[in-house]
DNA sequence: TTCATTTCTTGTCCTAGTTCAATGCATGCG
DNA sequence: CGCATGCATTGAACTAGGACAAGAAATGAA
């Protein structure tokens, strides 16, 4: 159950099997049926979600009314709205919602404080987590300013090939920053070729 | 000479005068001239530096050879690629680039590791700085995607009141995601009213 | 001061992507 | 089973912003 959260806090940080025992009995296993949403605008995250089974996604509302989404989780990925909330305490300006029914391993803020007292190595191993969805957001708005919708598309497909078959199409446009028609009208076009 | 990035640093972590008296000794002050490159696509990004003084582009540059313009870094702010260099060992995409003569304090991957060693504490310091640049760059991914042109340069000038004068208008444009032609554009239209 | 280079502005034409509306297609639910 | 709701597709009309070109203004180096 827990060998594959370990392999993923592991990936650059080795730790010994008395420091991941610390970290396993404080995650908390939960499980969230499909289409719930787990957090709204105006609301403090107070947790920190390593997704197990299922899908999430996580957007942002504009002022007219529509969604963006920035991130989508499967299955051994990190989800949370840490941003701001925890340290700044503004409230957070996203939403997190599950599109399947899903299983999490879930930190609140209290017992993430309570693994770096315990074990301060995973502070680091955190901090490399954070570089690297900082690494991930920031090429995507690289991708977001400089590509058309069809290599927007494409790429998407090559980097997400599961996620396609799983969402709805019109959440893969809110994701690229495309309206849905004009999705589906790259799509037949692409099939054509 | 110390005093503002020992404020910087200290923001979301409590450091004692011995944290802070190892931190200074391992951070090494540098001069840049203005237009000098700090870091091209295809090298390894050795630093991590912070701006004492002057105004720093990082940018990527797209398949047809333009600019997209990722970051500003001006007076107490951080600036580096450490998103994937350090920890995956893959080259960067990005450019760095000094527009005035600068003045910073630089960690290399190296001496970072050793002021971890010495003073643990600061794990955490760049972990919350690490967050907020995310928060930041999530921020403008959904300014970017939802936002008209109009919207995003007035934006900018709120947030940024100061770097509108002290850099060139097509680099804004090329931050804002729009062309030079068309910023000029939605200025004089600004103006008007 | 002069010349050169870069930056900014303005106009015209053009296109990628939007908006709106209609239709067909699935899917889930009583 | 039939119905309702949401999802994808297609078309037509529209628009925000881009590309290109030419000139004006600012900056800077000798």
């Amino acid at each position: 159950m827990y060998s594959q959260v370990n392999k993923n806090i592991s990936r650059y940080v080795t730790f010994d099997v008395n420091e991941l025992e610390i970290f396993n009995s404080l995650l908390e296993y939960t499980a969230v049926p499909k289409k719930t949403n787990m957090l709204q605008e105006g609301e403090m995250c107070n947790f920190e979600a390593y997704v197990i089974k299922g899908c999430v996604r996580k957007y942002y509302i504009d002022a007219n009314g529509f969604e963006v989404i920035l991130q989508f989780a499967i299955e051994n990925a990190w989800i949370s709205d840490i941003s701001f909330s925890i340290y700044e305490d503004k409230p957070s300006r996203v939403y997190i919602e599950t599109l399947e029914d899903c299983e999490f391993f879930m930190f609140s803020p209290e017992t993430k404080e309570e693994l770096f007292n315990k074990a301060p190595k995973f502070e680091r191993a955190f901090r490399i987590l954070m570089q690297r969805s900082l690494a991930v957001t920031q090429d995507r708005l690289f991708t977001t300013i400089s590509k058309s919708a069809t290599e927007k598309y494409l790429e998407f497909l090559e980097q997400y090939p599961t996620l396609s078959q799983r969402v709805a199409q019109h959440y893969i446009a809110s994701y690229l920053g495309i309206s849905a028609e004009f999705l589906s009208k790259v799509r037949t076009k692409i099939a054509k070729i």
